[in-house]
RNA sequence: GUGUGUGUAGCUCAGCUGGAUAGAGCACUUGGCUACGGACCAAGGUGUCGGGGGUUCGAAUCCUCUCACGCACGCCA
């Protein structure tokens, strides 16, 4: 259906085209004075210059023309030239009526377009925990797929793996070093490699940070390393096979940890899976011209005129003619176009690698690895901090586990759980479990992407003020009214939602009414942020007509169930924003 | 050095892309429990929007200069 917005701008526009000023001024906003109206047109005051008329008047006559239009209760011209637009209490109510016919999207269209994304977020490394700089983008990504698939996208999540370069030849010596037995280190072997891998997730998770400690003491060390490295590139059987069993074990492990914060993938490649096609894509940038030798390596130029800076050139191959980020990054583009066709890329990572996708993005145009249409989107987020504003860390400074993030945040939310209701301590472990999620994903979305947020856990854990919790709870309390009306005996067969009978009821059917554009500006602008600020808006309205306004109680049978219809669509809205911010709601809490 | 981002109430953050008196939450003060879930609601005051200049009917928002802090700048990922 189409967005109330647009539906009164249509009315408006017609009324200064009759009035003779051309429809373009005719732009109507939101109120930034809810006090005085709900919908305002601050196009007079635009107009004025090109009519050469005060703007007063113009406001006045198109006002004029607005008066008896069913569409509103009030519009009328003020001081300088605004036109302030109220509502018409029943056309608002047949709106709503409307977005509940449709209990799966609320009457939002899908997008005229429906293009093909693919999201690349997560971003872990295999045989390392993740920490919680892996959170962000974990939590944004997510919320941006579902986003766009809502807004009527296919979205394809890529986990985008870290399963390449000097940290496997590191496990590898590392553990050749304790079992040089293996048969995976006999290069004479020809068999069957076992299917068992030789070591568990928590002694890989060992093994890592002990060879890594051991490369920068020991030169010997890395160089074998990298040696090691090198011939697993370049095929080596043995190594191979404990690749894969590295990687085998980690998924595993990780499919568990993102399943925990509720985050999925629809593609778990990594950046091996691009090396196949490493070697004819620098043949073709070498054959094409684009790329060229400086100092050694194999770069391609990506500066452009318009550049206030030097940007330097992307670096295709080291000197040593190996491969490196920028390679794979490439590579894998490659593969993604030739299987997957999207219209876009979207990339979520850490802000600070800006200058470098920039020169890959530039690349990938200039040597036509994909379309000139095709989108390659940078969305950079900040660092989280602690509440003292420096880089998150463990008490006694160093790097802390995801892991240890979330089940400090599950028990902090036991204890505030436990105890209050005549919940089992099963109930009550699931249920912390559940809140703890919302509070750690809302305290995060709720903040700028783009910017470094504080990471405050009795901030975000708190059921007051602009919190995951408090907007659960106010579902809760929805939910718990719609179960006793039902209990009652009662039912809304046939009931619809009503026209507003107080300023706190219109205020809450108009923030219901703002679903579609805070959804489509959210997605168009990649902005989970302004979903929250939404649904936070939306609760506050809720709860203040809650709090005025006896439901259960109401005598009037039609106005009762007028109510429960109105709670049903808050309800629906609600969960279902929460669901595109990537958490749920529990029965009680 | 070059580029880039940030700077809004004591603290944490919004500010619909130029509009009316700059908003929320926390904290603080006060009031409201016959609980449709009080984990809530209502009321109260707090600002040189980092600073100066400019653009115009009108600027937190656009331009310019400037200060402070962060970050990035070819063989790491």
């Amino acid at each position: 259906m189409e967005q109330i917005l647009h539906v009164i701008t249509a009315e408006v526009k017609k009324a200064f085209m009759e009035c003779g000023y051309d429809e373009e001024y005719a732009k109507v906003t939101l109120s930034n004075r809810p006090d005085l109206c709900e919908y305002q047109c601050n196009g007079a005051m635009a107009a004025a210059k090109r009519y050469k008329k005060a703007p007063f008047v113009i406001a006045d006559e198109v006002s004029g023309k607005l008066a008896g239009n069913a569409m509103f209760a009030s519009a009328e011209s003020v001081k300088p030239g605004f036109l302030n637009l109220k509502l018409d209490n029943l056309f608002l109510a047949e709106y709503l009526r409307n977005m509940q016919q449709d209990q799966e999207r609320f009457g939002c269209e899908k997008a005229k377009a429906s293009k093909t994304f693919m999201i690349v977020y997560g971003g872990p490394n295999v045989a390392k925990p993740l920490h919680v700089g892996h959170l962000r983008s974990a939590v944004i990504g997510e919320s941006i797929k579902r986003l766009g698939r809502f807004v009527g996208h296919t979205m394809i999540g890529d986990v985008h793996l870290g399963d390449w370069g000097l940290q496997m030849g590191l496990i590898i010596i590392e553990l050749k070093a304790r079992q040089p037995e293996l048969v995976y280190f006999n290069e004479s072997y020809t068999g069957e490699y076992p299917l068992e891998a030789p070591f568990t997730i928590s002694e890989l998770e060992e093994i890592y940070p002990t060879a890594s400690a051991k490369s920068k003491e020991d030169t010997a060390y890395k160089d074998e390393a990298m040696q090691a490295t090198y011939e697993l590139q370049h095929g080596r059987r043995g190594y191979q096979a404990l690749l894969s069993h590295i990687l085998n074990v980690s998924v595993t492990d990780l499919k568990k940890n993102y399943q925990n914060l509720n985050v999925d993938f629809d593609l778990w490649k990594g950046e091996s899976d691009a090396q196949p096609y490493i070697p004819d894509m620098v043949e073709a940038f070498r054959k094409d011209g684009y790329a060229y030798i400086s100092d050694g390596a194999l770069v391609v130029d990506v500066k452009e005129e318009t550049d206030t800076k030097e940007i330097p050139p992307c670096m295709i191959l080291k000197s040593d003619g190996a491969s490196l980020y920028n390679t794979t990054d490439l590579a894998t583009i490659v593969w993604r176009m030739q299987d997957y066709h999207p219209d876009g890329i979207i990339y979520v990572v850490d802000k600070r690698q800006e200058l470098y996708f920039t020169q890959v993005f530039r690349c990938a145009r200039k040597t036509h690895l994909v379309k000139p249409d095709t989108s390659l989107k940078f969305l950079g987020f900040g660092t989280m901090n602690g509440k003292d504003g420096k880089p998150f860390k463990t008490r006694d400074g160093g790097i802390m586990r995801l892991e240890s993030l979330v089940s400090e945040i599950n028990e902090e939310m036991y204890q505030k759980i436990k105890g209050n209701h005549t919940m089992d301590e099963d109930e009550a472990r699931e249920t912390a479990r559940i809140v703890a999620l919302s509070a750690m994903k809302y305290g995060d979305l709720s903040n700028q992407a783009s910017k470094d947020y504080i990471f405050d856990i009795d901030r975000f854990t708190s059921f007051e003020g602009n919190t995951g919790p408090y907007i659960l709870y106010t579902i809760v309390r929805i939910k718990s009214i719609l179960a006793k009306y039902q209990a009652s005996g009662h039912t809304v067969e046939g009931a619809q939602i009503l026209p507003a009978r107080s300023e706190s009821e219109k205020a809450l059917m108009l923030e219901l009414s703002r679903f579609h554009p805070a959804i489509e500006t959210a997605f168009a602008e990649l902005a989970p942020h302004k979903v929250c600020a939404y649904i936070y808006g939306l609760a506050n309205a809720f709860n203040h007509f809650y709090h005025e306004t006896k439901i259960l109680t109401e005598e009037n049978a039609d106005v009762r169930a007028g109510y429960i219809c109105l709670l049903n669509l808050v309800k629906g809205i609600l969960e279902k924003c929460i669901d595109i911010l990537g958490f749920s709601a529990p029965e009680h809490m």
